[in-house]
DNA sequence: TATAAAAACGATCATACGTTCGTTTCTTGG
DNA sequence: CCAAGAAACGAACGTATGATCGTTTTTATA
């Protein structure tokens, strides 16, 4: 046998893709071996490297992708909003519904974080800075214009990333909670928690 | 060569703990090999096993030894404490200050859950759900006496305690923030972010 | 429709891994 | 002070891994 009939190039990376988020958010990333992740799209393994060049490469491309994707949203979600508040209020919304939909990007973006070449490393941990400077920017903003009083903003920025991402551990869309309820208690946890 | 002069099993297991924290945190437990950690501990891998059983089992115990100090501790920083405000102060001090003494086991032991055999893992979230239902009662007793006001107590739980733990992931004692300053900022966020 | 490129196969390579084993040397309790 | 057990060595085993390569078949372009 040999190329397969109804093959094509870019359905093959996409469910390789596909594939690799679902191993890597079950097993890790050292756990999952390409003959895992072969056998789960449906190809021999060599035949892998007619798509993605390294083991590492893909790893970097799925985690590089959903930084991207993080940004472009984010922007989409403040845009025309002013107001310190309001900005942090579709801050929250916007980052507990990204999570939601990517938890598993989400999860391998900072657990798999160690696995990624220095290299590699560096560039998304400058996007994840340049994320976390948005949220600062408005608390900062929000600070300023005596809307919120916070001891620290940088310790701040963190703390709320941190409890908002949370989520992803756990949640489950199948589960007691639903969306909203879920949303109106980091709101509330988050709005309160910044107030004057 | 053969047994080395001066070498004690305790020294050597204790080493093969700590060398084992370093080792995993740094790369991860798929990642650190058993020729890793017994060059760092000046062993050959083979004398590895005089200590250990297996490698998994080495993980499993660094998790447990945590987990059973965990409890111990937040048993201490709560006794003779009631009053659910004064409860959560000292839940939250408490947490935070063991997370800094203790990011290495703490990280671990959430990062490497799923690199845990199922019934290992399985022992492990059991403590841990023990742990987090400590924090849920002292939420759900301000909540009954007034005290709190919150959308939901377990999805409030989580998030309390995920921005927490947070710190794990970014805080270094020697940065620009000293734990005092740390411990206002989260403290704040959180007591008003709870406050009715 | 001829032909280059794309996409798959299957075999294979070198390496690294966790673990076992027989042996040797040091430590310690009676 | 000597015998038993503890703790180390070093070699080895079987397996799994990431990656390469020559070949074959399908697709798509010109």
């Amino acid at each position: 046998m040999a190329r397969t009939a109804g093959s094509s190039g870019p359905k093959t990376l996409a469910a390789i893709h596909e594939a690799g988020l679902q191993l890597i958010y079950a097993k890790g990333y050292d756990a999952m071996s390409l003959r895992d992740l072969a056998a789960k799209v449906g190809l021999q393994p060599g035949s892998l490297y007619n798509h993605i060049s390294t083991k590492q490469e893909l790893l970097y491309e799925l985690i590089h992708n959903h930084m991207l994707a993080l940004h472009e949203r984010i922007g989409e979600a403040l845009a025309g909003i002013s107001d310190p508040h309001a900005r942090l209020e579709a801050f929250v919304a916007f980052h507990l519904i990204y999570h939601i939909e990517r938890k598993r990007e989400v999860f391998i973006g900072s657990a798999e974080l160690r696995s990624l070449e220095p290299k590699n490393r560096k560039r998304i941990v400058s996007l994840r800075r340049d994320y976390e400077d948005i949220l600062a920017d408005i608390l900062a903003h929000g600070v300023a214009a005596k809307k919120f009083k916070l001891v620290d903003v940088r310790v701040s920025t963190y703390a709320i990333l941190a409890m908002l991402t949370g989520i992803c551990t756990w949640y489950s869309p199948k589960g007691r909670i639903d969306q909203d309820a879920l949303i109106k208690t980091h709101m509330r946890l988050v709005m309160q928690g910044v107030e004057g």
